[in-house]
Formats: C-alpha cells, sequence, structure tokens
DNA sequence: CGGTTTTGACCCGCGC
DNA sequence: GCGCGGGTCAAAACCG
C-alpha cells in the first residue's frame, strides 16, 4: 500500500464505483444542465462510451440517470448519444433515424427540432465550459492569494484559513490529511479536484456540490496538488497578477510545487536555451551517468518566484539540451516568456492528467483513438521508473514535422505507449490556461510553427505541437473527461486515468527542454 | 556596488 | 543505520 500508484488506482477503483452511486451522479449535474452528457464517464473515450450506454440502457429501467438529469432533459435517447456534448450532431443524427422512418416530414421535422435542441445543448456546453475555464481562473488565484496569507514552513502542511477560499481549500486540507510522499499520485488527482472544484464555482452557494466534491477527495495528498496547482498554473497568466505579493509569501509559494516535470529536448550550441525569462543560476553537479554537470537556475523575474529549471546536455548526444521547467510563475511574463508558459502548462497538464494510475491498456485505447487525428505530430508518453517526479518530455530533437513526441515519465512506470496530445491542448482551456494561439489558429495555422527550427522558435513550436489540435471535440473530450475525473466504466480501466489523462493540472511543470 | 556565477558543504530522500 | 545521489544553500569570486 505504500505504493503510490496503488493508491491512484484505488483511488479510481472507487471512483469508477462512484459514477455508479448517486452522489457521482450528482456531481455529473454539472453536465446534466445541458442534458447532454450527464454521465461523466461517457467523455472518457469512446470506447467507454459504448460500454457506458449499454449500462445505461440497463439502468434506466431503474430511473437512475433519469433522477441525474434533474434539468428536466427531455430525450433520454438524446442522452444516450451525446455523451461528449461535442458530436451533438452527429450523435442526434443517428439517434433521430430510427425514431422516425415513418413520415419523411415528420422525420424531418423531428430532426430539424433535434437539431435545434442538439445545438442548444451545444451552445450550452459551451457556456459551461467557458464558466469552468473562468471559475478555475477565479479559484487559482483566490487559492494562489491564500497560500500567499500563510507562511508554510518547507516540506510542511498546514491548514489554510483564508476565509475567502476556506471551502476550498478545507476540501484540501481535508484531503491532504497526512501522505506527503505520493506527489506523484497526487497529480493527477490535482487535476481532478481542483477542476471538480471550479466547476464548483458557486461553491460558497452551492454547498451541495461543495460537498461532493470533497467526497472525491478520495486522494490524501489532494491538498498538496493544489497548493500546486496555486502556484504552478501561474505560468502565462496575468491574473495573478492582481493577487497581492509580499516577501512572507515567498516562502509559501515555493512549499510543495514539484512534481510534475515537463522536459523538452532541442538541439542547441547555446548553454541555455532563451525562453523568455531571467534566470540566476544557483548550482551545479555532476549527475550520475553524465559527464555534463547539471546547472540549476531560479527565476529573477520576480522576487520569490518558485520557478526553477535544470540545464543539462544529454550524455548521448552532447549537442541535445535537455531544460527541465519546474514550477509556475508568479509574475506576469513576457510575450515570449508566456509562450513558454502556456507550454510547459499544457505539457504539465497533459502529464498530470494521464498521470493517474496509467493503465496501459487504457492508453493504448485513448492512444488509438486519438492517433486517429489528423495530428501532424506523432505523440508517444515515456513513463520511466527512474523518474522522481512524473515528468513529460518534449522532443524537438527529431523532426519537427513529424517527431514531436512527448514521453510522459512518472515515476513507477517503465512502459511506453503512446498519449494523446489532444488532451493537452484541451486540458489547459479548461483548466484556465489560456493557450490563446491553441484556440484561435486554427491547426493549418500552426503548421508552419512546427515546421520552424526547433532552435529559432522552439517555444512556439512546442506550443503548437501542444496546443494544435485538429480535433477539438476529442480534445474536449478528453479534457472534460480528465476534468470532471471520470473514470472509466470499463472493468479494467478502473486505474482512472485511463486512456485520458485525468485531469489538467498544472501544479508544478518541470519542463526540459532540450535543443538540438 | 549590485547582481551573477562558482563551488564546496549541507540537507534530504531513497535503497540496501 | 549507512551510503549514495539529487537538490539547495551560501560564502567567495567574478563581472559590468
Amino acid at each position: 500500500m505504500d505504493n503510490p500508484h496503488h493508491r491512484q488506482l484505488t483511488f479510481f477503483l472507487s471512483h469508477s464505483i462512484d459514477h455508479t452511486d448517486p452522489p457521482s451522479v450528482k456531481e455529473m449535474d454539472f453536465f446534466s444542465t445541458s442534458s447532454a452528457p450527464d454521465h461523466k464517464n461517457n467523455t472518457s473515450t469512446s470506447d467507454t462510451n459504448d460500454d457506458y450506454q449499454k449500462r445505461d440502457d440497463q439502468h434506466d429501467t431503474h430511473d437512475r440517470h433519469g433522477s441525474i438529469t434533474a434539468d428536466g432533459s427531455p430525450t433520454r435517447a438524446t442522452d444516450h448519444h451525446v455523451n461528449t456534448g461535442l458530436n451533438l450532431t452527429c450523435a442526434s443524427a443517428g439517434m433521430t433515424k430510427s425514431d422516425n422512418s415513418e413520415n419523411p416530414e415528420t422525420e424531418l421535422s423531428s430532426l430539424e427540432n433535434q437539431l435545434g435542441k442538439l445545438q442548444e445543448e451545444n451552445s450550452k456546453l459551451r457556456s459551461v465550459l467557458d464558466q469552468i475555464t473562468k471559475n478555475y481562473a477565479q479559484l487559482q488565484a483566490q487559492l494562489f492569494n491564500a497560500l500567499q496569507k500563510q507562511k508554510l514552513p518547507k516540506n510542511v502542511e498546514t491548514k489554510i484559513v483564508d476565509p475567502g477560499a476556506s471551502t476550498k481549500l478545507d476540501v484540501v486540507n481535508n484531503a491532504s490529511v497526512s501522505d506527503e510522499k505520493t506527489d506523484q499520485d497526487v497529480s493527477v488527482y490535482r487535476s481532478n479536484n481542483a477542476e471538480v472544484m471550479s466547476k464548483t464555482h458557486d461553491r460558497d452557494d452551492d454547498p451541495q456540490l461543495t460537498k461532493l466534491n470533497l467526497g472525491k477527495q478520495a486522494c490524501p495528498d489532494a491538498a498538496e496538488d493544489v497548493l500546486d496547482r496555486s502556484s504552478s498554473q501561474s505560468w502565462g497568466s496575468s491574473k495573478l497578477e492582481e493577487q497581492p505579493k509580499t516577501a512572507e509569501q515567498l516562502p509559501a509559494e515555493q512549499i510543495p510545487l514539484r512534481k510534475a516535470r515537463v522536459s523538452v529536448r532541442a538541439r542547441s550550441e547555446a548553454p541555455m536555451i532563451s525562453d523568455g525569462c531571467q534566470w540566476r543560476k544557483y548550482g551545479q553537479k555532476m549527475a550520475k551517468g553524465n559527464p555534463c554537470p547539471r546547472a540549476y537556475y531560479r527565476c529573477t523575474m520576480a522576487v520569490g518566484c518558485p520557478v526553477r529549471k535544470q540545464v543539462q546536455r544529454c550524455a548521448d548526444d552532447k549537442a541535445v539540451l535537455i531544460t527541465t521547467y519546474e514550477g509556475n510563475h508568479n509574475h506576469p511574463l513576457p510575450p515570449a516568456a508566456t509562450a513558454m508558459a502556456n507550454t510547459t502548462s499544457a505539457a504539465a497538464a497533459m502529464l498530470l492528467s494521464g498521470s493517474a494510475a496509467p493503465s496501459k491498456e487504457a492508453l493504448t485505447n485513448s492512444a488509438g483513438y486519438y492517433s486517429s487525428s489528423s495530428i501532424p505530430y506523432a505523440s508517444m508518453a515515456t513513463l520511466s521508473a527512474s523518474a522522481p517526479f512524473p515528468t513529460i518530455t518534449l522532443d524537438l530533437t527529431q523532426n519537427p514535422n513529424n517527431a514531436m513526441q512527448l514521453h510522459r515519465v512518472p515515476a513507477g512506470h517503465g512502459a511506453t505507449f503512446p498519449l494523446p496530445l489532444h488532451a493537452a491542448a484541451a486540458g489547459p482551456h479548461l483548466l484556465g490556461h489560456p493557450l490563446f494561439f491553441q484556440q484561435k489558429l486554427p491547426p493549418a495555422a500552426l503548421m508552419p510553427l512546427l515546421q520552424r527550427q526547433p532552435s529559432s522558435s522552439m517555444v512556439e513550436t512546442v506550443s503548437a505541437a501542444i496546443a494544435s489540435d485538429p480535433n477539438f471535440t476529442a480534445a474536449l473530450m478528453a479534457a472534460i473527461s480528465s476534468i470532471i475525473g471520470v473514470p472509466r466504466s470499463s472493468d479494467d480501466n478502473n486505474n482512472g486515468n485511463g486512456a485520458i489523462p485525468g485531469s489538467p493540472q498544472l501544479p508544478q511543470s518541470c519542463t526540459t527542454f532540450s535543443t538540438n
């Protein structure tokens, strides 16, 4: 039981069970308002949808889900098919066909009606997502502020007593309890918890939702996760600027946030890649197994900025520079730095979202699902038992046109399997990490970025690679599932994260950039 | 003179 | 408990 991963599995098992229980169902109310996806599990993967629908059909007689759709969404059939809330049209089309096979006019009108409903639902979902994003950002800012207000001794978790964010923070504390060692595991939940919280933006107004969320705080380290997130997600976010900053806040910021790492490999002759930030070297060490020293840098753009990075040349190929970022900036960043921040946040989000007890099968499934997309670059996750922290590596050493690879390296794993970039792309949005270009630029527009030389525009390349997602539906679906922390209903995918990384959390991101 | 870099020492976690 | 390795600290040196 000491194994953190085991704990993760346990958690997600309970999670999956949850989704059959009324409480979990209540959580689904978040989406049920739009009537479409009241099956939180549906958002996971397409293959899951089938299973879930089957299950749902079975449960229909028990009216279980009927209670879920408290909003009174009329069509259950619609609910079945509109799992992601994204492919609403397609789902409805298939469904209506079977329903209306007699009169063409009737069928047409019915289709129109349903189409209108679906469009409405779609708009609702979009608004919900927007709200989630806003809420998340707000909560993040509040949490960050609260953290800053309290001085936390190093490696010591204390209760957060900020009245303004008491609910949220209390949740964290309750969950955090005692286990400080399962950082990696926690990171997985982090996103889930945080997302849930973000959904309950009216936490003060809606205690029920809060309680439900609390119920999901099965992870003892959830608090830590949240803490991490608060600081980590400040990357590229100017919202935190609004938060008062004092010297006393610094210690708290630097406390826990180090678990998820994002590393980038790129070819570069320079001793350090330019990422738009100012760094101060505070240490250098010879790492085992690498003749090249590892340099430790700290962000000096703001006093107390928790962001650090490690720079080291690859032992195998000294032309490859590996830069690892950790933490999130607590200050405004210049455009160039923001791009990098967004990139690392996205990568971290993806990493954390998928770090939750990744099951090979689930990941494989997801990989297959996503790989079918038109993403120009291949995505890959590498799990390494040697990694002290979950680490995602953006490999820019290969042809940017088709070799953008993501290596996810959570501790305790040694398997390699495809990792869906889409989730990462969508995650940041939902989490409140604005990858603006991602949202506003069509995939085609991102291609040029991918075709650039890593050394010249590595940030853009990485950002584009992470952010660009030709299949927004898939990405959003993954993101939603991750946010909800929806466990796969599949028996063997209880590990929770399934193929789709659970929740995008950006608690701490350690990005390693290796420039070639 | 202020900021940065260097570098040895120290701390801490982990494995044996 | 001990050793190892990673990460950080902090004093001295360096630089503009």
